[in-house]
DNA sequence: GCGCGACAACTACCGCGGTCGTACTACTGA
DNA sequence: TCAGTAGTACGACCGCGGTAGTTGTCGCGC
């Protein structure tokens, strides 16, 4: 398995679906996508067929239908994305895209609070048990 | 012009030697590159053309050679392209990016200090002068 | 004046995300 | 039993990043 996972828009799409129920047959991801990703049934088929060759998600059989369920979760995919995406654009360095983001000022005065704490938390955390 | 530029790898490596430089021909480019990414001269070239039609380099002639230069800068493109997978990954929520990034260790104590410094900097900051 | 070398232009491919139409198959209800 | 239907399999095609060989052309040095 590869141990990085790009994915397109509509296969996060229906990541997504899967993600929020577990499981789902072809028919249910198209229903489960929201308006604006519904494409033909075939077409979600046949994504779904590339991903499980791609190893992202894997199906069972239920009588005719297939029944997918993703074989890595969202924060694997997050993980694998951004830091690929850290390492094209900022020469892997995470702290950089941090500041990047402040000064596009794309976070305001409130989430800027809760991020202080959520350093505070973390270099308190740093003080005593370390593991990995 | 599109809106957002979302680029591959060899096309990141060649902005930035074109950023390094200003402009350069092709075989300055190509000369310019990180070894890693050497490749035949007539793919830099090809690059270069695909490039231009996407509007992200324009030429102009100085001899018999082509003399490329950037349109866009490292940083229209590092915004173009990290808004673009906040978008994809965490709803557009650039807070939650951050918060992902630091719940992934993936930033040492150092850089949390630096980082909190530049929170206190854009929140005092905010306090007054509110521009855009 | 002519050939050679330097360049750009053009053409061709591969893989992959995305998009479907069509073919096939197996169940099911009349 | 047989047609309709539900559902997958398969193949086709587009655009784009990436990779490069081949062709055409222009200018320079002999």
């Amino acid at each position: 398995m590869a141990r990085t996972h790009q994915l397109g828009e509509l296969q996060l799409a229906i990541m997504r679906v899967l993600w929020e129920r577990g499981e789902a047959t072809v028919a249910a991801v198209h229903e489960g996508l929201e308006r604006a990703w519904r494409r033909a049934p075939t077409t979600i088929a046949t994504m779904l067929t590339k991903m499980e060759k791609k190893g992202v998600v894997e199906h069972r059989v239920d009588g005719r239908q297939f029944v997918y369920r993703p074989t890595i979760s969202e924060r694997d995919v997050r993980r694998s994305m951004v830091s690929d995406l850290t390492r094209r654009l900022f020469e892997g360095d995470a702290a950089a895209l941090v500041s990047h983001l402040i000064d596009e000022k794309r976070i305001d005065a409130e989430e800027l609070a809760a991020l202080r704490e959520l350093i505070d938390a973390r270099e308190s955390e740093a003080g005593e048990g370390r593991e990995d």
